[in-house]
DNA sequence: TGTACATCAGTGAACGCGCGTTCACTGATGTAC
DNA sequence: TGTACATCAGTGAACGCGCGTTCACTGATGTAC
């Protein structure tokens, strides 16, 4: 068998035996920090080969394209953000406003680190020119939305539910927006200060007001 | 004079002379085009030279550098929406309130353009691992932040002032944010109908809250 | 436990290509007199 | 108005480089008997 049949199927990217899969996500993992450290114009098959000491005839018997890596890492990173937001949302140990409280905390600490500003940033920029990189993000905000309209109508049960979605979007809205102040190297300026506590009250206010629809 | 000694310079994509101009302008028009309609991994000198009909030598003529064009391109842009908002709210003919709704009208009308809307995702993106980047991001959003503020104690002189920015700045994340909902080319989702009032009577009320500082 | 064999994992070399940049040169344009 | 000359604008060819991808091949590993 050619190794161009492997490259064919849809098996790219997923070994079949350990040795394999182990490779799979060593590659992911020091693509995704290359990508995050070094950008989108250092992202290339032969640096990140070269970061994780293997020759890229071999990175590519794993990816068969450079597309394909992208995806990979793309898709795995989302995977984890969600399962991640969905284990905190679902914990229930908490009241509905705890819940809020926490989740809300939970995003903003994540979003201070470069890795998961990074990461969101070229998200949204690929997206706009890559069909393929657009539906991951589709999926992954769509998930995301519909936690956060879950923890709004627990939080208000009087909401209709069209006004809650446009109230969850609003909040989600404004969470990613706040990346590109708050987020990592963004200078720290004066009015950041407990921006934090002000997110929260205004989220509260959003999710507390009558159902006026 | 060698040519090199004008790249030196810090006369780069300035000519003198009118012909000249025009085709920094035109250059400047066309990348920012390609740019948008093509991606940043189509953003080459040698595809944007095509496009403009010339050789990419006399495209470095005026341009030395890829990063010198692409930051001429990202201050000429953003200084045109920087013109645009200015101009939109030094109008006094309105209230304080209309200006404020007819301004975030006009972003968000402005939002579902694709050379908006790429435009900033690219500056976003690329503001991360380009620090000239990331200045003029910086830069933008000040002046940006500086109106919303300014509008924002126009329609209630009783908030102080650093209550006053944190307002602004979760307008702005909000407004920011929504792009990546309602930006071009985003599924059209039934909570998106109405989103525009949503967020106008949201905006109106983080801005009425009294100040309870 | 040993062995034969299929498949997996990894190597090394080559390919053609487009890239950014340099540079000597030419032709066009503006300006000083 | 004419002319000489400096500067501006544009050409064409070349450079070395790193890129993504292909492929024949080899060595390692797992599995069936």
């Amino acid at each position: 068998m050619k190794q161009n049949d492997f490259k064919d199927s849809a098996r790219v990217g997923t070994a079949t035996h350990k040795k394999g899969q182990l490779r799979v996500a060593e590659i992911i993992e020091i693509a995704s920090k290359s990508l995050i450290e070094d950008g989108y114009s250092e992202f290339t098959i032969r640096k990140i080969a070269a970061k994780a000491k293997m020759k890229h005839g071999n990175l590519q018997y794993y990816f068969a394209t450079k597309q394909d890596l992208i995806i990979a890492i793309l898709r795995d990173e989302f995977q984890h953000y969600q399962s991640a937001l969905q284990k905190k949302i679902s914990n229930t140990r908490y009241s509905a406003k705890q819940k809020l409280i926490f989740t809300i905390d939970y995003i903003l600490r994540d979003q201070e680190k470069q890795h998961c500003c990074v990461m969101f940033w070229e998200l949204w920029a690929l997206s706009s020119h890559e069909p393929e990189i657009a539906q991951i993000m589709d999926d992954f905000y769509q998930i995301y939305l519909g936690e956060i309209v879950n923890l709004v109508t627990e939080n208000n049960p009087s909401l209709k539910k069209q006004k809650a979605m446009k109230i969850a979007l609003l909040i989600v809205s404004m969470i990613e927006g706040l990346s590109l102040f708050r987020g990592y190297n963004k200078p720290r300026r004066s009015y950041l200060r407990g921006i934090e506590k002000e997110l929260r009250a205004t989220i509260l206010m959003l999710i507390e007001q009558p159902n006026n629809k």
